[in-house]
DNA sequence: TTGATAACATGAACATGTTCAAGATTTTTC
DNA sequence: GAAAAATCTTGAACATGTTCATGTTATCAA
């Protein structure tokens, strides 16, 4: 199960290979200019073995997202949190997942193609994807936990929080702005009402609201489970 | 300019039958399964024909789109509002929309599948589909003003809302409880939550959060000019 | 009426994502 | 080490969205 058989190795090299060739591509032609062949060709592959490797063009996008993952959760678990405010800790985990996407933006819109459809393997709401998706929180979770907050508002937190990313993501995408400092300026106000509206959390009359919220996104099924996606990093 | 000539009509009477058509054969096998091929054969023109009225098959479920915010423009705008709380015109609006919606929810993957490529001239979020998405906010902002709230809490309501809107459309796409019910309790939540934080919005503390809040959003240039996209009526 | 122009219609040809039957290579089994 | 199985590789063939050169028909000016 765990022997690095040349065979295994050779494999993993070429599917590399193919997914590096492919990243080239697409940051020097964009997404759709390249076309499969383009990429098998510069893979030294042929066009079969890059479906071999991976499933359609897309699933190609998708594992690039899984190595901007592995990377964001790498990056913020070698940084030094302590003694840093949960603003702080917050805008850390922003900030560093924009630096990683920052040249490729063009890439990102391929993820964001299926979610309007549950049945395809590669929507970023669905079942498909829910191990990166399940990481990406983890991260938040991650950030949010040390501020000891009661488990309820964590919770709900960390979704606002994963939901507000994918809103960012969204809007830098589209983001014009030089080196999009107009996302980062977002991030940097949207955490800033973030930690005030927290602060207002505990008023008795937010608090009203905030079990109203949890118990609405309870029976819409939006509250998962966290802390049950760390093992599955290769 | 306004002739109804018999070739104008004639054309209509064309693009009408082809956009039938697709939608009868999208809703029968799916949008997948369903070639352009089949879409000609069935209104009974040539392929060419399909591809001289419909930019492409996208921009047919497109169309589609934009006659359902039609019929959501008419529907509400025959309703009688007097009386009704603005939750109750806002639970009209966003129930008369999924009722528009109910049969078709496979299709509106379509709609979301370009939202994160913003020079796709179908990307729901871009320019090009400017006027059916301030035609969609209009809608609410209509329900939005007869509660004649200070003004910049009026703008930030109907764009939240209209964010809600989206959000209960991806959420809509994936229920799959009888009769989507649990979206529309989704939408009670919602709504009830909303209404119960506008109360709130008094106070000088959330008053302080929303002014925040507001900043952001024009400084990220979110805030759109409404009350411009009712002529663009046919 | 006639010629010119614009609007509409055609379907073959093209581009490209994807499949697949067949083959090559490596690993495992006995 | 030979046979069998698993893994990997190939590229032709396919499906389908899209384009486009070429028609056809309607409109309009003279």
């Amino acid at each position: 199960m765990f022997k690095a058989d040349a065979k295994h190795v050779k494999s993993e090299q070429t599917r590399e290979e193919i997914l590096d060739s492919a990243l080239e591509l697409f940051r020097q032609h964009g997404f759709d200019a390249t076309t499969m062949r383009d990429i098998a060709v510069t893979a030294g592959v042929a066009l079969g073995a890059a479906y071999y490797y991976f499933a359609s063009k897309d699933a190609i996008v998708q594992a690039y997202y899984e190595k901007v993952q592995q990377e964001h959760t790498a990056r913020l678990r070698q940084m030094k949190m302590d003694g840093l405010s949960l603003r702080q800790r917050l805008a850390a985990v922003f900030y560093s997942k924009l630096d990683i996407l920052e040249n490729d933006r063009k890439l990102l819109g391929a993820i964001f193609r299926y979610s309007g459809e549950p049945a395809h393997p590669l929507s970023c709401l669905g079942p498909g994807t829910i191990v990166v998706r399940e990481q990406s929180m983890q991260v938040i979770a991650d950030a949010v936990t040390p501020e000891a907050l009661p488990a309820d508002l964590q919770q709900l937190l960390t979704l606002g929080l994963w939901a507000l990313q994918m809103g960012v993501l969204i809007y830098f995408i589209y983001d014009d702005s030089p080196q999009q400092q107009r996302t980062r300026r977002l991030v940097d106000g949207a955490l800033e009402i973030t930690t005030f509206l927290l602060r207002l959390a505990r008023f008795p009359l937010l608090g009203f609201a905030r079990k109203k919220v949890l118990a609405l996104l309870d029976e819409a099924g939006l509250l998962p489970q966290l802390n049950h996606a760390l093992e599955a990093q290769s």
